[in-house]
DNA sequence: GCTTGACATTCGAGCGGCTCTAACGTTTAG
DNA sequence: CTAAACGTTAGAGCCGCTCGAATGTCAAGC
């Protein structure tokens, strides 16, 4: 699998990719005879972990070790520092979704007032030059 | 009320305070007799939308615009541009909120992981029939 | 063959949004 | 009166991308 395909999959870009492997967060996959990166289904899983971790707000450097030590199956020389920012951050987490429950209303309130004041008849496009195809 | 409190109060820093004020996000408030900052209760609310239009990854600049339109009732002049903007993050918020119900079911796994002194199960074998909407 | 277009490569610069430091002034509790 | 806790400024630094330029590779169509 190329880079623009795993990106695609993954929802980030090329770019990003290729930024983490600099970063040495991501091996240096295989590449084909004319130089172009060939994931594999680990390389793709081991991506799919960290940007996981990257939502939580980790910080590169450490979601790249802890990936590294649970992909090895050590996890129990995981440091108990790593264990315990990864807690935080799932407790973060759980406060940040009840935040955004919360902020959702007060947005669906300041879209109520847009509307209401807003265009006369001709109610607001949603899909206008924005065409995000979620395939759900 | 000054810019220590102000900030505790919404969950940010003054740093971060004072530099929507350079980036004019934030009006320039009251000053008292020792120039220190003090927010009025409508410095406070504008502070508050920004910060949940900031949420929403809303770019500064726009988020600036929006408040300032909506604050004085002027939400009928909003560009249809923003209100799209609006919208899409609205959407995009609640597939977040999804998307964070996963992650967290992943990260539990993990963490599962960890604390079973690192027990070589597979990674991330979580399946991903997490795919019902669940009222916010 | 040639051309066009989508995709890939590298390197490096640029950017959004804070975050922090330094050097300093003010307020308040003990 | 002193020490801490808070405030002020200007400016540098940082993280995590994001983009651009110059170039290479490949498939489809004329």
């Amino acid at each position: 699998m190329r880079i623009g395909a795993l990106a695609e999959q993954l929802g980030t870009t090329p770019h990003a990719i290729r930024f983490y492997e600099r970063r040495g967060l991501l091996p240096a996959p295989a590449r084909s005879d004319n130089r172009y990166r060939e994931y594999s289904e680990a390389d793709a899983e081991r991506l799919r972990l960290l940007i996981g971790l990257r939502q939580l707000d980790i910080p590169l450097e450490q979601a790249a070790e802890l990936a590294t030590m649970c992909a090895a199956g050590r996890c129990d020389e995981v440091s108990d520092e790593l264990r315990g920012l990864l807690t935080t951050k799932r407790v973060e987490l759980a406060r940040r979704v009840d935040e955004m429950r919360f902020l959702d209303r007060r947005m669906a309130h300041l879209a109520g007032q847009l509307e209401a004041g807003g265009t006369p008849r001709t109610l607001i496009n949603l899909r206008k030059e924005e065409e995000h195809a979620p395939a759900m």
